[in-house]
DNA sequence: CATGAATGAGTGTTCATTCAT
DNA sequence: GATGAATGAACACTCATTCAT
């Protein structure tokens, strides 16, 4: 974790640091960012990285568990669509949600698909490992609330349904996203003018397809429906509280 | 792709260096795998491996689009189970099948995952198109055929289920075996002898759920389920030829 | 030297081996050039060029004071141009074959230049100096001639003359030629349609300045010019009997 | 260029970088010269050394286009012999004044002739045309200043003549050089008590027979010789300004 | 006479981290 | 608190030459 000195910085100059070291990272990678690169890019010398940070993977945890994690929850906060209402609605405003901050912050967004399938560096395994407990705690207690209200078969194994529903929504989205837009991800995310090739209304499609895919398997045959039954679900119960 | 003077090899030391550079790329990535390591291990000299492959990226071709492809097939062509009948059969067979295959080579299995959120180095987003299309085409034809037999529901985007599937059974598989058998990936491989914590038991327990998810999701109401109907599904052809 | 082996190919093989050293050395350098490379291009293997040549100084030894000569002979042989009369005239028409020559086969011509300034590999310092003593001879003994005939100063010492002479003939016309071209001399070669950027008619300005020069310098202040007088420089004579 | 690192190092650090550098190009070339001899030799390590330049390249334009230029103007400046009077005297100064310079500096003499037919390496090629451009520029001028003082003849192309004069001054004494001192360069570069074989009464008829011969060639039939005339070469208008 | 697999020291360059100032 | 010079092991890849077949 970042030391105080980085914590006491002007916001700008820690800006400055986030920005180059997301730049890197999702350009280059984990293991083949470079250190001097995101200090040239930040306008910092080599000394003071190494005030603000005890190493490498330490300015990365905190790149993925902490500075991202906040930046996309603001995101979620100030999103038009009402948060509430019929479980799969939600499903779909969370996944529309989702692309759009990963058009928004393409860089940003693609740092979260290498906490999957680490390799080499055992410390940036023991980060992704906290990811992806962080990430399927957030699933089963989104769907237990769905059970809770009647939307989500009350038979699940609601540990395997929500690695299902996690899968589909980075994976299954990501290979969606990328053959619709026709280039590769880092194409992409070279190119973020790119970003617009892909039409509000196909993205629309897509994620009717997939919440309807996702409701087939999970939902309860009948959803319950009634009006005034909303705002069952509350986001805010999600909010990874570890990540200190 | 490699040279003939690799394939024309004595197949003991063709194997010695396919397996010296599975463990290495396994533990270390494809980024950080060293050909001097690999060599070292293989017990061939530096330039003996520049006479088999033209670069570190044409071995990991070969190895993943390649030999990884052929060694599935083999083994998939061994198993006991009938391939044949019920389309839902025969997907929680190739899962079964799949994870079978991962715990007998858990260092080639985890290559695969190499191939997913490649970043850096351009000639490894080669390869991981390359393979994307391969395995997204398989689906799809797969798909094709459960529809034809009438086991898929006819209203489907193919696409879009190839790659619901497709992540399903990659990374809802992965988290899967991950929670249940309680270490990551990295540790698992390093110590194969934990491949037993997972019993069979668990293991069909698993598939079947994810089974019962999927056909959920993607199948027809009704099961046609008229006896005498076997044999539908024809898996030889989803060999992707192009491949070679 | 070349083993008999060599010497005993088939012409076009042996052809087929020179030119692609040529290709190599001409724009890799002698230090750079590959023998891997030479052997590929010239469809041999590489133990066939170890049977043809002891090393890879010996092909160059022999491509630059054997085939190279033999070439450059045979070319100046078969110009059309009287190489008799005034000991201007014919330095003229020795300036204005050679650069015809080297306009004609780039690449071999060359060559020569790596002989000025060797560096690094004592062989190919040994090699140079053969080749300096060479043209040196040949310079001083077509000199005696031009003063025998009266037309270079009688007081000259032949030995700085043949510097001077071999200096601008070699480098002079080097860097005039370059900066006539436009272009180095490595795009030069690698783009030999650029051989005609420059004109006939400027060729033979040059070529009159340069007599003109060499003329007030070593020549006698009146030239005999007696008409009847011809013949009087014997090329045969310069021929480098030590090239075998 | 180098990086400010270098520039700001203690300056006995610096020379200790630049000799090993000269000492190794100088005997191995710039594509033979070792980057790991270098900094052995410097006593630095190979982490420092890519502080102070970028690349191999960097360090050879900066030590052939400003270290080197640097210390000859320096020994130039230093040379007791009255840089003004007659052109003709003046230019025999300057080439005593190079030769003594080449043989206090036998190694770094020794870089320039690599500038002469660079190959393979394109940025070598591209050091050696900045090279030429200089020395063109530089000829053109003093002969400039020649014609104007009415030494040098006023029909005379100035291009053409830099050339010749470039070429004699350069490669010509080099021939005599090596001649007179019956080694080759490397040899004599390496051994440098060879230097005084030669002696200042050989060198000074070899010079007077060079200026003999460039200024028939070049020089107006009668010189104006008139007393008083003197102070007419500035050598400072020479000085390559654009090599900052 | 031809082949081509084998070698291992060598190349230029990058890296995360330390520490004296 | 900030700096930036120093480090040396590591990287992918190339080379001329040998020699058993």
């Amino acid at each position: 974790m970042p030391r105080p000195t980085f914590l006491n910085l002007p916001s700008e100059k820690r800006a400055r640091v986030a920005d180059a070291a997301i730049e890197e990272f999702s350009l280059q990678g984990y293991g083949g960012g470079s250190i001097s690169a995101i200090v040239a890019r930040a306008g910092i010398s080599k000394g003071s990285f190494y005030q603000y940070f005890d190493s490498k993977i330490d300015l990365f945890r905190w790149l993925v568990l902490e500075h991202a994690v906040e930046r996309k929850l603001a995101f979620l906060a100030a999103q038009p669509e009402a948060q509430a209402g019929d479980f799969w609605a939600l499903l779909g405003d969370l996944m529309l949600a989702g692309i759009r901050f990963a058009l928004a912050n393409p860089r940003l967004a693609r740092l979260g698909g290498f906490l999957w399938h680490p390799r080499g560096d055992p410390d940036l395994a023991r980060v992704a490992a906290e990811a992806q407990v962080l990430a399927h705690r957030s699933w089963v207690a989104l769907l237990a609330q769905g059970r809770e209200a009647g939307h989500v078969r009350a038979d699940l194994d609601l540990d395997v349904a929500a690695d299902f529903v996690h899968a589909q929504l980075t994976h299954g989205l990501d290979l969606a996203v990328q053959r619709l837009v026709g280039v590769d991800l880092a194409a992409f995310c070279a190119l973020p003018e790119m970003a617009w090739r892909m039409r509000e209304r196909d993205l629309r499609r897509l994620i009717a397809q997939s919440v309807d895919l996702l409701r087939r398997a999970l939902g309860t045959p009948k959803p319950p429906l009634r009006i005034g039954d909303e705002r069952l679900i509350d986001l805010t119960r999600l909010a990874p509280e570890p990540e200190r």
